[in-house]
DNA sequence: TAATGTTAGTGGCTTAAAGCCATTTAGTCT
DNA sequence: AGACTAAATGGCTTTAAGCCACTAACATTA
């Protein structure tokens, strides 16, 4: 190897195009409830490889734009649903010889939270299509492209996981909300019923919600409606929800 | 942007060399606990950028050698330390346009964690040399190459958290180790004291260990010897471990 | 306007797993 | 043999969860 007597030399004379390098790009699971049910965004594939295969939305780091990871991940998001930083959180990096045809590639994974009523939905340039798709359909039906049945399910256990210690599902939630439609959100996610007067307990003791004054009725007793006191923090509890025994 | 008929035909034309792509290397903080203290292998860069400096250990991917990104961590960790897989986690990964000099950049931060006297040190072309650092003394001591402290930082909380609702642990001690042993190191890691009862409840309730059937012999009661039943996994235990009231 | 239905919200007990602290146990050392 | 030390355990308290039945506040309907 060379030697090179100061930095700026060494630096005047490096080119990352000497190297063989890896791709790299992010690919986001973008999360929200509807119709009752956890759904996640994707999106058609409009160019090769795996053209008009469905996809989690993502992308390359655009080198100009974006001064960070985080960036390109609110970028990618922005670009598909028109929604800005909710709730964004890194998942996890894969990278491997083979998993795109283009070559060695790594992809950062990243899952964001949004509640369905702020979203805009819009395709551009690199996809055809874009749709919500039902999670729990997802395992069966759809073969995504390169490895993103994998990059989803990570994303899709780090949810469940979180959702069994922390706050995370206010975020799925419009501003306002009652504790039954908060109580039903972890109910929808972890997929089991959830003992209602410890729910309570839990999240009012941790002291993360207050009142908005605002009542929610309809044809009975009217719920009192809360907001997060701190919007995407998330409060982290002692002990997991357990569930039914 | 050029439209082809099929995918061989994009594939022929692809060059990852007309794209501005970043840097993407891996670093990780080995930790190990050395005379009661938990401690950090550093090594001294040899080359530009950063010469001189102290760094966590870490390079690119070897895009021939390496098959996936795990890989490339277990290599690193292999060429300071002669150790193969003891306990390696992926942490998380940074990419931001200014962190290295060469240009935008993305490294995926691993940990490691490994029994001392499995270890022997060894330097290799990329570093001047290697040493051990108590991590209570680097967030004073040391400024590290690049954001290597922040870095550092990650892995380290991740640590500390997961040692709360994990057996971890275990992963940094020899085959056999007494449970004063190991309640030692939770102890260390955490830098609170753990009640000794709770402690042993947990642990020996949680079906994780087996005795050898071996004693360790001193100048007092002789204590029973463990070993972790299964290498490498790691127990969730349903709550916190709480430290004093 | 009174009865009915429906969801919101609470009271009060049980249970699991943690903390606390004192006591017993099994060795070595002098 | 008695002192010393660390290992191991017994037994109570506390915390935060689960369970389940009850009351509360509204709209709808008869």
């Amino acid at each position: 190897m060379t030697h090179y007597k100061s930095e700026q030399e060494f630096l005047s004379s490096y080119s990352i195009h000497d190297f063989d390098v890896p791709l790299v790009s992010v690919d986001m699971s973008i999360f929200s409830i509807i119709d009752d049910e956890l759904q996640v965004l994707l999106v058609k594939r409009a160019d090769y490889p795996e053209k008009g295969k469905w996809a989690l939305p993502g992308g390359f780091i655009d080198l100009k734009q974006d001064s960070t990871l985080d960036d390109t991940a609110q970028r990618k998001l922005r670009d598909k649903t028109g929604v800005d930083t909710p709730y964004l959180e890194q998942v996890g990096t894969v990278g491997a010889m083979n998993r795109d045809p283009r070559g060695w590639s790594v992809t950062v994974a990243y899952m964001a939270l949004i509640a369905a009523d702020s979203v805009v939905l819009s395709k551009d340039s690199s996809s055809e299509d874009v749709k919500w798709v039902p999670v729990f359909q997802l395992a069966k039906l759809d073969k995504l492209a390169f490895d993103h049945n994998q990059i989803f399910e990570m994303c899709h256990e780090r949810l469940k996981s979180k959702v069994q210690y922390t706050s995370l599902p206010v975020n799925l939630l419009s501003e306002e909300f009652t504790l039954t439609e908060l109580q039903s959100t972890f109910e929808i996610i972890l997929d089991t019923s959830v003992e209602k007067k410890s729910f309570r307990r839990r999240v009012l003791d941790a002291d993360i919600l207050e009142e908005t004054g605002n009542m929610k009725t309809g044809s009975n007793r009217p719920a009192k409606l809360y907001r997060a006191k701190e919007q995407g923090k998330d409060h982290l509890f002692p002990r997991s929800i357990e569930g039914p025994r």
